[in-house]
DNA sequence: AAAAACAATAGACCATGGTTCACGGTTTGG
DNA sequence: CCAAACCGTGAACCATGGTCTATTGTTTTT
């Protein structure tokens, strides 16, 4: 599909999705005419997006997601690419980590600022 | 104390704390001294750009930390202070959620990626 | 008392992650 | 056929979250 149907079905804007390209997040591949230069970007982009999104609101960097796409593109050995993924895994646990603690912290202060019906 | 002490205890900067404090995100005092007005930062803050740290890393903005500073900071009515408080954790929470699903995604696909000894 | 360290303020600077604009070419709908 | 919508490219622009650089004045240290 094109640019603009693949911005249409995965919400992302066109640009954004060129930002995504230029930094590696998203392939693509000549399209078959030969009357212009349009690119066409395979089905399986929707998936993709959809979890670059997700990943991108759980912290991941545009740099991490490049190093995740060429893992999972096998641009990389299966030892690296495992390595990379690891690495990614282990800092987005300890990003749940420090997740659970504000929560706990904020809980904390929202439970000592005590209800309107207090004594 | 003084900036320097905290930012040497705190391991932040001076101008961190400095961009901190422009932000609302901490507060301090005048000093005692009348010939200069060096800024007094009281003890508590040390807990607090604890809490502001790790918060940063679970992803809260500043603007996220501005508006939590002011409800524990009680510059607000309880009602509100808890109101802020609850979106905060809502916000966190929906973010860990991401997170799992993109430690998920990321675990499925180093798992495809099979180890160095497969077949 | 003089140098070195520290403080406050203001403004410039930087990276990140997009977004917008200007341009020329292509397709598509009426 | 021709305007509207689409595409690709490149560069400018923007907000966020700091960081660095003067500049000026105040302790501290020696």
């Amino acid at each position: 599909m094109r640019i603009g149907e693949l911005a249409e079905r995965s919400g992302l804007s066109r640009d954004t999705i060129r930002f995504y390209e230029r930094n590696g997040l998203v392939r693509s591949v000549p399209g078959s005419s030969a009357t212009n230069n349009y690119r066409d970007y395979p089905e399986d982009n929707l998936v993709w997006l959809r979890f670059i999104t997700g990943a991108r609101e759980a912290g991941l960097s545009i740099a991490d997601l490049r190093d995740i796409t060429a893992a999972i593109s096998c641009d990389m050995d299966r030892t690296e690419a495992r390595q990379v993924l690891a690495a990614k895994i282990d800092e987005l646990k300890a990003r749940a980590d420090e997740i659970r603690r504000a929560i706990d912290f904020l809980e904390r202060a929202r439970d000592q600022t005590a209800g309107s019906a207090e004594g």
